[in-house]
RNA sequence: CGGGGCGUAGCGUAGCCCGGUUAUCGCGCCACAUUUGGGAUGUGGAGGUCGCAAGUUCGAAUCUUGCCGCCCCGACCA
């Protein structure tokens, strides 16, 4: 029992640490606030991102690269952006290191001062948008729709693995349209993609909405996220898509020729998830014994073990096995044969629940004879005798129906833990249960600020075809037409 | 930046209040043997600037001062 994992009751927070960490996803760094993220979180990391680029591609966009740098002065350039990030901005100032003679160490040259210092990009709009004036001069020219794989700093006062980290890896779509609606209907779309992502793939529940003016991007005339809870009751923010209106067009002043021959400010758009999606998929799904990783995300699907007594045995568990790894990788299943003698069996089946393997499968010479196999999968725990007959075709279902039970669980949980408050004092009680409350908002900024005073509570999002019906503001009482979600989150 | 806590082997720790042999224990690591169907056992072994610096002292992990770093709570975080 080496690896001990606090459990969630206990302490959620800590139980986050421990999975991250004693499942190998991510160690602390020598750099404060910044990761490394280890093989197996990378691993994790790299399916999503193949998956989403996949999606982005298959949507039309194309990747490009654009530098991790910007000059001071781009930042400036549309004040609500500069505003929201300005306080959280590594900034470079000198170009060159020397000796220093009195302590024999390495100092900054003072002579090699930048004449304009540059900023480590929190995000890219500026110096994406100071490089589309040049690419966009016609309406033939548009739309154009780019994705960068890339990372971000934000100087973050207090950081968490993978939910917060100063440093952390992210794609950040940026697209130029030549009217309003079209840039919206490419927000709507980018979220859609983000939410069947999250839900298909991730089998993590999400509700799409839109953001108040509060929790709007810097820059953005509209701010539409995807929502999802987490099993502390507390929400996340998984996904962002946002429509900027002309802000940066007119910020940089990106202009078009349209059909008529009128020159007109291009549309914006920009979209992103980050590392925090791994974050969001441990603290959805997993348990007390390690993470639980549904089979569409997991970098090992099927994990096979032998136990053996002698040489003998385990050769003819080898034979089986190398037939069965076949079988598997015909069917696309991602499969480890881990007869590695220097853990015993016990060992690798706590070490791969540990890691979240879907589906374990032992196999012994009792096996051999009576030609079946222990299948055990992670979700449940449950463990049975299949047999050998027809095995990749068993396990090919089960996994399937092992992605579908994780995402139907927490589908389950979100849904009941949705609630509607139309008293101050049902809504209080409430948001200590955790989870979402639904409840009448007077729509101004100046309310959502007072609750989250009084509650440490955000509107998460307004939901999209949300249901209209009137009633009076939670705090003010004032009059409303839909309810909104409340959440404490992260 | 305010309040609290902590720095001893790769990790977790005892010792510190009340200074005194070779700095404790567990995990991990290395070798060998026996083991292998739910985190094995035995034997032997390696591994330490006790965060850094100065001071007090015959003598400092232990006392004093300064510094550095980390963690937690708050502020902050779209």
């Amino acid at each position: 029992m080496s690896k001990e994992i606090t459990t969630r009751e206990k302490d959620y927070a800590q139980w986050y640490n421990d999975i991250v960490l004693k499942a190998g996803l991510a160690d602390y760094s020598a750099v404060r606030g910044c990761m490394v993220i280890k093989p197996y979180g990378f691993a994790l990391w790299e399916n999503m991102r193949d998956q989403l680029d996949k999606m982005f591609k298959e949507t039309g966009h194309q990747n490009a690269y654009f530098p991790l740098f910007i000059p001071k002065s781009f930042l400036s350039k549309e004040a609500a952006h500069v505003e929201g990030f300005a306080k959280e901005c590594a900034v470079v100032t000198h170009y060159r290191l020397m000796n220093d003679p009195d302590s024999g160490g390495i100092v900054v040259d003072p002579t090699a001062k930048l004449e304009e210092e540059l900023i480590v990009r929190p995000t890219s709009e500026t110096i994406i948008w100071n490089t589309y004036k040049t690419w966009i001069q016609s309406y033939r020219d548009l739309p154009l729709l780019i994705n960068q794989w890339a990372n971000v700093v934000r100087w973050e006062m207090r950081t968490r693995l993978f939910l917060r980290t100063t440093e952390f890896l992210w794609q950040e779509g940026h697209t130029a349209h030549a009217t309003a609606q079209e840039a919206i209907d490419e927000t709507i779309q980018m979220l859609n993609v983000y939410a069947t992502f999250a839900e298909e793939w991730m089998a993590m529940p999400v509700i799409k909405g839109v953001k108040s003016e509060n929790e709007r991007f810097a820059g953005a005339v509209d701010t539409y996220c995807i929502e999802a809870l987490m099993q502390d009751g507390k929400a996340l923010q998984a996904g962002t898509s946002h429509f900027l209106g002309q802000n940066f067009a007119k910020a940089f002043d990106v202009q078009f020729t349209d059909k008529e021959n009128k020159l007109d400010y291009v549309w914006a758009t920009s979209w992103g998830v980050s590392t925090r999606l791994v974050g969001a998929l441990i603290m959805a799904h997993s348990d007390d014994d390690g993470l639980i990783l549904p089979p569409k995300i997991a970098p090992v699907q099927v994990v096979m073990i032998p136990i053996y007594k002698n040489d003998e045995q385990k050769k003819l568990i080898d034979e089986k096995v190398k037939l069965f790894m076949e079988d598997f990788k015909a069917l696309g299943i991602k499969v480890k044969y881990d007869d590695d003698d220097n853990n015993r069996p016990g060992w690798k089946f706590a070490e791969y629940e540990l890691k979240g393997v879907p589906v374990r499968i032992a196999i012994g010479a009792r096996d051999l004879q009576n030609n079946v196999v222990e299948v055990a999968r992670r979700d449940t725990k449950e463990k049975v005798s299949v047999s050998m007959d027809g095995l990749a075709n068993t396990i090919f279902v089960l996994l399937n129906d092992i992605q579908k039970n994780i995402y139907d669980k927490a589908k389950n949980f979100r849904d009941n833990n949705i609630r509607n408050a139309d008293t101050w004092q049902e809504f209080e009680q409430m948001l200590d249960k955790g989870g979402f409350v639904a409840a009448h908002w007077d729509g101004t900024a100046e309310t959502e600020n007072k609750i989250k005073e009084l509650t440490k509570a955000t509107i998460r999002c307004i939901p999209l075809n949300n249901k209209q019906e009137n009633g009076k503001c939670i705090l003010t009482k004032k009059p409303s037409k839909e309810r909104v979600l409340f959440a404490r989150a992260y």
